[in-house]
DNA sequence: CTTGAGCATAAACATATGTGAGTGCAGCTC
DNA sequence: GAGCTGCACTCACATATGTTTATGCTCAAG
């Protein structure tokens, strides 16, 4: 595998300054990578993991299924992510993690995240910081759900994804590739599969957006904002001393 | 005031033993304590707080609005919860958090945080745990906004409601004091107020709770979660090394 | 004792979103 | 190149939940 930058470096190093010692404490932590495929589990609800997964690439996904068998998506995880640091602490899984792609994923033993927190306080608070945001992201949607329309929902993901992506230099201009169907989405925002593509045809009739394949590109960056009332602070873009 | 157990440590006790050392510690961190009345803002968004507040007595709730005036409760807090903790890292409030009855509040400085998390890491970790419990809670909404019936969200709700009172000792018997307007709960659970009351009313009639003027009580516990679907696994209730 | 505020409750009606069933295309597999 | 399979996409119809407006309680203020 070619050296290259890890995207949870990358990720946190916008938020804040890493010292050399960190940022090898963290590579070093990496005890082995692992691929899953597509439509496979990571985690599994119930599950107590001793080693937390660092997705490296692909998408993956939180999700829990209720008793009809409907599933909520809760999180969506793209490259940089740290899909279960929480179970660090929270020990036992309350909902499972799927690959929606294939996913290139790292894992970091709960001992060595302990042996970080003995060792590395800022690290420590940056690793919180990065649970913290997953939190920010959590009551955002949850907004979303409640009290935005189907459209402003699915504006305001797609908004959240590309920032979500620049961030870690996975994007191509105004285009990410985003290989999730509309069944998937659907799970993410609690609609009907239906709705879903009624959604996405009303922000393309809008001219906000194109999604062909897995291509997405953003045609009106302004008016997609707008229309999905997404303003940016949560995500916590800045760099700052934490 | 009287010297009575502070109902945070309550609450890190029922998850992990703490230490002499670390009980002083979170006792000295408490700077000032501070009454604010029902309907005032602790935090607003938009905040840079520099210190973060424990709910001591009352019910609060996160919450943001969006453009239509329309308001999205993203959480209830209860006493012994640390409201804004998440401030300490995230450093802006994305959204502002209401007292929602009288509130006592207690205020640590950001600085002594800092400093905990300097020197004492597996108290940190308990505080990072409390915030990983916040995220859970918001992804167990999310779940049951997303697939769950307006009844079913209600009945998870009461379920969660109860067992957190619980563990911080505000319960009596199978009734706790819920001074919550219907407005408030359809703001919660993303649902109109005549919604909500309907809702509630279905509960009733199917003897699952009684709910007059505070005082909700929970009629038949199981038949309540299975309508809610309620699993408290989430919740973390169980004392662990961590 | 009256007034008014804040809530819970109610009924009639409106609508966003769900459901069920089906079509057609693109990409695999054999 | 025939036949699958997984998706995006459509249409007709169903329904959970929202909206509007109004009533009546309870409790505090005067």
């Amino acid at each position: 595998m070619t050296r290259m930058t890890n995207p949870l470096i990358l990720k946190l190093e916008q938020r804040d300054q890493l010292s050399d010692e960190e940022k090898r404490a963290l590579e070093n932590a990496i005890s082995r990578v692992r691929i899953v495929e597509a439509d496979e589990d990571i985690v599994r609800e119930g599950d107590r993991p001793t080693e937390s997964s660092l997705l490296l690439d692909g998408f993956a996904a939180r999700y829990k299924i209720v008793s009809n068998g409907r599933r909520q998506i809760s999180a969506l995880h793209v490259a940089g992510d740290f899909i279960d640091l929480h179970s660090f602490l929270l020990k036992t899984m309350d909902h499972g993690v799927l690959a929606l792609t294939t996913c290139r994923i790292a894992h970091v033993p709960h001992t060595t995240l302990e042996k970080i927190t003995d060792e590395y306080p800022h690290l420590t608070r940056m690793l919180w910081l990065n649970t913290l945001i997953d939190g920010a992201i959590h009551r955002e949607w949850l907004t979303a759900m409640g009290r935005l329309s189907a459209t402003a929902h699915m504006a305001h993901l797609i908004c959240e994804l590309f920032l979500r992506l620049k961030a870690v230099g996975r994007t191509e201009g105004d285009t990410i590739q985003l290989p999730i169907t509309q069944a998937e989405l659907g799970d993410t925002l609690g609609l009907s599969t239906v709705h879903v593509n009624r959604v996405l045809q009303e922000l393309r009739k809008e001219g906000l957006i194109r999604f062909q394949g897995d291509a997405l590109t953003i045609l009106d960056w302004e008016r997609l904002k707008k229309v999905g009332e997404f303003t940016s602070t949560y995500l916590s873009l800045q760099n700052e001393d934490r």
